[in-house]
RNA sequence: CGGGAUGUGGCUCAGUCUGGUAGAGCACAGCGUUCGGGACGCUGGGGUCGGAGGUUCAAAUCCUCUCAUCCCGACCA
């Protein structure tokens, strides 16, 4: 079959975004659909980089004084009920177990049995179980501050879902600390989301804009929601981290009280911040592109794979000992605080052994026969370049080189994003503008990022929503004060916010 | 929960209107020719046609019920 010029994933990105994010990720051999509805199945390729992403996240957060810990997935129904908002937001989307076993019916089914006292609740998220914890561990100032993170999955029952963006399960990560001072807090919860905006950015080479979620937005019993966002390829904003100050909401729920030095009993303060499995998702919608996934190095699951040149006929064992002598040396290698890790793929299976390795996102493919045995180098192919532009490099300055490679690839893969973003980011001034560009769009053209001003009123954030789906992302820290009207009442504003269409 | 569809090998689907022995492409396995941009030929394995009931000499096809999934409308990391 003839498929010059085609691209690897039917549909592209232009011809059906959404099938193609999907597309993506079946090629890639990254995760599938489960037989549970709403639920996902990792597989290696996918799971490796959540296992990167956790091991690089995992070790910054300890750096700032985080301990790991780990609460129950079952949740007491009494236990969500101490904050109201949080109720609010929440109830609709748990799951909830109420028996205990499993009985055989009367036409030999099994048939759940023996009713809970109280039914539990699959977590959506812990803050009220941990808040639990907290107040019995909390009587002194000096018990404070209480800094825990926890890896876990939780559930929130979701009417439509797709993989890595929107599951009912997912996996996360949950920081929840409890804290003597406002101001103490305060600082931790933006510490905690500079520490998510450089990981994006540094490891995912994902550009973020740092901000803060208006009132509707806001993490159901939150007093203050922050976030990273980032611009996928269609133009629409993806939230990559997030990170709240509780106030004393879930102090005052949970009773996390403390004596401060003076004697007087206090309620703590409190945050929590997150990031999943999301991540990957967007992740995967910022770099890759028709030929299907495209990994950063720093969190790749395999940095390199050798792909020996083998005839069927000619004696190979040269080839194959060069690969194997290659990734040895390789491997020997270090790049950004781990060893390059390396595959041989000699499966005889011709060129589409060459196009697995584009689909998967393999940062380097290295192709290794007679030729470069007998010359002393590597025929190297970078996934951030067309596949056109493979090249030939002395062996030796490739392994010597191959961490500074690595570092061109995703320093490549962050300037692209960047440039990107800026290119499909807008100032609007008028209200006839701001609905021009929104109203046609579709696909891969889902508008872009706009700063406009807002008055701040939820009426206008809910007309803009209601008319065209775009909805305020974020109130951006680094928004200068200056005069305008709002887009959509024209009244004052004081300040520019980011609105763009969400996943 | 309202509206629309679809269930046939691992995957994508044809066959259903007009009942007559289960099909194709891809994938998979074997052999051979290939191999530094997605190869080809031959051979082969694999399906109680979502389930239950009914009509009929005969049902993937017609009827009834049921289950499941997908798409479209109100929320979310």
């Amino acid at each position: 079959m003839g498929t010059k010029n085609k691209t690897a994933i039917t549909p592209t990105r232009e011809e059906d975004y959404a099938q193609w994010y999907q597309e993506v990720i079946k090629a890639s051999d990254m995760a599938e659909n489960s037989p549970v509805r709403g639920c996902m199945v990792m597989k290696p390729w996918g799971y490796a980089i959540w296992e990167n992403i956790m091991n690089q996240m995992d070790a910054e957060f300890k750096k700032t004084g985080v301990k790991n810990a780990y609460f129950p997935l079952f949740i007491p129904l009494s236990y969500l009920e101490k904050e109201a908002e949080h109720v609010e937001g929440f109830a609709k989307e748990c799951a909830v177990v109420t028996h205990h076993k499993l009985e055989k019916g009367k036409d030999g089914k099994l048939v759940p049995a023996g009713e809970l006292a109280e039914p539990l609740i699959v977590r959506p998220t812990s803050e009220t179980i941990i808040g639990e914890s907290m107040s019995r561990w909390t009587s002194s100032y000096r018990d404070l501050p209480i800094l825990l993170n926890q890896w876990a999955n939780v559930v929130r029952w979701e009417m439509r879902t797709r993989m890595f963006l929107r599951t009912s399960e997912f996996l996360w990560q949950e920081g929840h600390t409890a804290h003597a001072t406002k101001q103490e807090a305060v600082q931790r919860t933006m510490q905690m989301l500079d520490l998510y905006a450089e990981f994006v950015e540094k490891c995912l080479a994902m550009p973020v804009i740092k901000g803060r979620k208006t009132i509707s937005e806001r993490f159901p019993g939150a007093d203050d929601t922050t976030c990273i966002e980032s611009m996928m390829q269609d133009r629409r904003a993806l939230q990559a981290g997030t990170s709240h100050f509780l106030g004393q909401n879930f102090a005052k729920g949970s009773d996390i009280r403390f004596q401060n030095e003076d004697g007087q009993e206090q309620y703590a303060w409190t945050t929590s911040w997150g990031t999943s499995t999301r991540m990957i998702g967007g992740m995967i919608m910022v770099h890759s592109d028709d030929d299907g996934l495209v990994v950063p190095p720093r969190i790749a699951p395999a940095h390199v794979v050798i792909l020996p040149i083998i005839k069927k006929g000619d004696d190979n064992t040269k080839v194959l000992e060069s690969a194997k002598a290659l990734k040895a040396a390789l491997q020997a290698k270090k790049f950004y605080g781990r060893a390059v890790e390396v595959e041989i793929d000699d499966r005889d299976i011709g060129g589409a052994r060459g196009w697995d390795w584009v689909k998967k996102g393999i940062p380097l493919r290295v192709e290794l026969g007679p030729r470069d045995i007998a010359n002393n180098t590597v025929f190297m192919a970078r996934r951030d370049m067309p596949a056109s532009q493979k090249q030939s490099m002395d062996q030796e300055v490739f392994i010597n080189t191959i961490s500074e490679i690595l570092d061109s690839i995703q320093q490549n893969l962050f300037d692209r994003a960047l440039a990107f973003q800026k290119a499909n980011t807008f100032h609007i001034d008028t209200r006839q503008e701001f609905y021009d560009l929104y109203k046609n769009t579709k696909g891969a053209h889902n508008g872009a990022f706009v700063f406009s001003h807002w008055c701040g009123s939820r009426a206008c954030e809910e007309q803009i929503k209601k008319d065209l789906s775009v909805t305020i992302r974020c109130i951006p820290f680094d928004s200068p004060k200056e005069h305008g009207q709002c887009i959509c009442c024209e009244k004052a504003s004081e300040q520019r916010v980011l609105f763009a269409k969400a996943y």
